[in-house]
DNA sequence: TCTGGATTGCTACAAACGTAACATCATGCT
DNA sequence: AGCATGATGTTACGTTTGTAGCAATCCAGA
């Protein structure tokens, strides 16, 4: 499932070959045509292939996503979350991004005076 | 697994409770037993109860957690997490913490110069 | 004492899942 | 045409997981 959200769509032979400790043919098959089954995904046939796309909301997944990684994580804490997320990262952060990432702060700052 | 994560510890009818769509208790029982086998938790008896606690790396259940967010959901930038972090809950940050946010990445800052 | 509630141990069965194997179909090459 | 290749459809089998049920144990309260 993360893969095809990641890679927005996929055959059955590129999530398998995505996939950790790789399943056989026949299981990656199996688990996307459950994921169908259960509506989670549906497939589109092209050039004789059956390419899946994720259906979710991917808005509201990763926004789920990001609520379960602050909750379970950092205590609730969206603050720690975001700073657990800067340093452990910082040297991959350019000096452009951190700059950016000021603006954001700002930007959250003067939202949250006008509410 | 992340309920335990989240609660540092919990008996079987806790985690039952706190799951989504809660099993059985059985198979509340059952999962646990499995996870316990697999080495993932342990169990402490405590009061005639049996008290789980997860036995993993919190460090690195965090740190993959991470790189799994910003990789699915945020095209593996990094800036762009913390970006989308920020600004789903600016309204729940405090002013206090909007400035220790600040601090943070001037620390990253100063850390990558140092580098 | 004894009765009820809560919890675990254990067993049996059903559902879900992983795997292998084979058939079928379209494509491209010789 | 004939053949190999790669994809899906389908089936069968074993393993894992979910479920229900019941016995045993401990504790609290009548």
């Amino acid at each position: 499932m993360d893969i095809l959200l990641e890679a927005r769509e996929a055959t059955a032979q590129q999530v398998r070959q995505r996939l950790s400790d790789p399943p056989s043919n026949s299981a990656a098959r199996a688990l996307l045509a459950r994921l169908e089954k259960k509506g989670a995904i549906r497939h589109i046939e092209r050039d004789l292939k059956y390419v899946y796309v994720p259906v979710v909301n991917v808005e509201k997944a990763r926004e789920s996503a990001l609520a379960r990684l602050v909750r379970v994580f950092f205590d609730g804490s969206i603050a720690s979350a975001v700073t657990g997320l800067v340093e452990q990262s910082s040297t991959e952060l350019s000096e452009a991004e951190l700059t950016e990432l000021e603006a954001t702060i700002r930007r959250a700052r003067e939202r949250k005076q006008n509410s």
